[in-house]
DNA sequence: ATAAGACTAAGGTCAAAGAAAGTCAAAATA
DNA sequence: TATTTTGACTTTCTTTGACCTTAGTCTTAT
């Protein structure tokens, strides 16, 4: 006997494979399909649909909500993927982001005037905080910038 | 199942697009086009064409009674400098951050793919933090793109 | 002719109900 | 012991309806 969330795990990514990579899904409806509680849903997602498996989750509540599950591009985006799951840890001092994003200009993953952008966003002088703690946020801010950009793609495919 | 609201709120953008940013309309008449409460349709003007997000609300009651709204169509750099002086104060929400990130892009200062960036750059999530130093944070980064957006345009002027 | 008051035709407000999804930790299971 | 399953509780967003306010119109007494 497979377990169940192996089913749902599999279900969803042969629901991905129908639809290039892009799905969107009702939680209630899911788990009623599979009579589980609806936060094994989300166990799932968690465990099985994470970022450094591939994956980007965006969701809203209320009525009329969803669950929207992208995979990213894999193989085609090396060092991105590098970057997400080991490159960049819980904390990247500003020099170190800078360096970073100035190498995926020059990989061309970005353009300049992008690379401007996020540059603005991880300095030191935007994140204000004194403490240790801005190496932290920016180490989240640079991630979910990157992980933008990987979802970007596969949401315009 | 798409919400009623967000296609309310469509069909208002479309009749505003077609009439240069200027519309009067009878709330009574909308709720019976759209077989909604009459205050569903205050509830998407409150939640979709709010100030901040650009738009300007007029209304009369009694016989005779409308509902004018308005587009704000501003000059981009006015807008961003309204921006960084006043528009966003010491903390900013994250709800308040993406719908000024939305105008910008329905203004079409900057690309949807930019807003998209842009925004994962301000989410609670990217941010990290539990606490109420996120929004203070969160206006730290967003006037320091927006700098950058004004910066890039007048260096490559 | 006119001012007061009643009637009608709007739009406004607010709170409750409904419709999702998220979180977290205890319980069950492998 | 580690993973999975469940469920109680929370948060967010939408929809509905009862009641309120305001503007114009019509009657009527003076």
């Amino acid at each position: 006997m497979a377990r169940l969330s192996d089913v749902i795990e599999e279900f969803i990514k042969s629901l991905l494979r129908e639809s290039e990579g892009q799905l969107e899904l009702q939680r209630n409806e899911l788990a009623d399909y599979f009579e589980c509680a609806p936060s094994q849903i989300n166990y799932v997602l968690a465990t099985r649909f994470s970022l450094n498996q591939g994956y980007h989750i965006e969701s809203r509540r209320g009525g009329g909500g969803y669950i929207r599950i992208l995979r990213l591009d894999v193989d085609k985006n090396d060092y991105l993927h590098y970057l997400l799951s080991e490159g960049i840890g819980a904390k990247v001092s500003e020099q170190a982001a800078l360096q970073i994003i100035n190498r995926m200009k020059e990989q061309e993953y970005i353009t300049q005037k992008t690379a401007y952008l996020m540059k603005s966003a991880v300095l030191d002088k935007a994140i204000g905080m004194p403490s240790s703690l801005k190496d932290n946020i920016r180490a989240g801010i640079l991630k979910s910038m990157i992980t933008a950009i990987l979802a970007w793609d596969s949401r315009n495919a």
